[in-house]
This record gives C-alpha cells, sequence and structure tokens, in this order.
DNA sequence: CCGTTGACCCTTC
DNA sequence: AGAAGGGCCAACG
C-alpha cells in the first residue's frame, strides 16, 4: 500500500464518522488528525475529497458555509444541512455552537 | 527538491 | 461591529 497522506485519511475518518444533524469545524477536524493549525488543508482535502463523504457537515468556526462547495455549490450545502435539522440563515448556520459535534460526545 | 496554493484561524486596526 | 493581514501545514507541479 502506498500512503498518499495519513492525514487525508484521518480526514476521511473524521468526516465520516460526523453523526447526522451536527456539523464540524476545519480546526476539529484538523486537530483531530493532530494538526490544530492545519485547518486549510483539511479546506483542500475536502474540495477534492471523495463524493460519498458528507462535507456538507463540514462548516468554519463561524458556522459559515463553505467558499467554494463543489457539488452544486452553498445552495446545495444549505439544503443538505436543512434535510438532517439544521438551521441555515443568510448561507450561515444559526447557533453553529449548538450544531457543533465533538467525537468525545 | 523547492515553490506555490488553499472549502482556514487568529490577532489587530 | 466589521475589515485587513499574517501564520500555519500538508498536498501538488
Amino acid at each position: 500500500m502506498k500512503p498518499e497522506g495519513d492525514f487525508q485519511q484521518a480526514t476521511y475518518a473524521v468526516v465520516a464518522r460526523i453523526p447526522k444533524g451536527r456539523v464540524m469545524t476545519y480546526g476539529q477536524i484538523a486537530a483531530l488528525c493532530g494538526h490544530p493549525r492545519a485547518a486549510r488543508v483539511v479546506g483542500q482535502i475536502a474540495h477534492f475529497g471523495p463524493e460519498y463523504l458528507p462535507w456538507h457537515r463540514v462548516v468554519k468556526k463561524d458556522g459559515q458555509l463553505a467558499s467554494g462547495y463543489s457539488y452544486g455549490g452553498k445552495e446545495a450545502h444549505r439544503r443538505s444541512l436543512e434535510t438532517e435539522g439544521v438551521v441555515v440563515i443568510d448561507d450561515k448556520i444559526e447557533s453553529i455552537d449548538k450544531y457543533i459535534w465533538w467525537p468525545a460526545g
């Protein structure tokens, strides 16, 4: 096997573990991968990441949706979140702090 | 191997 | 409260 990057695999694993109706910030995912400052890398991986992963559950720390959501734009991003019960207003998640999920609980 | 890039985060004005 | 700049880290050419 040729490890193309443990960080990528770790990111995929973390994103895949985000439960329905919850969201995570890039910083958190990066931290879980072992690099709390590598939020940018998570973004890059996310853009080229597999479509079967719930990238719509990954948002900024402010709760604002991603900038270049490749799978239908912010409109699709917002609908996906609302479908899971997340309230999105003006391309931003309302009370993001309530929807933030952490693997510890 | 070195340089550039990016779906970010934090501090300061 | 909003806007601007710098820093950080890994993947890609």
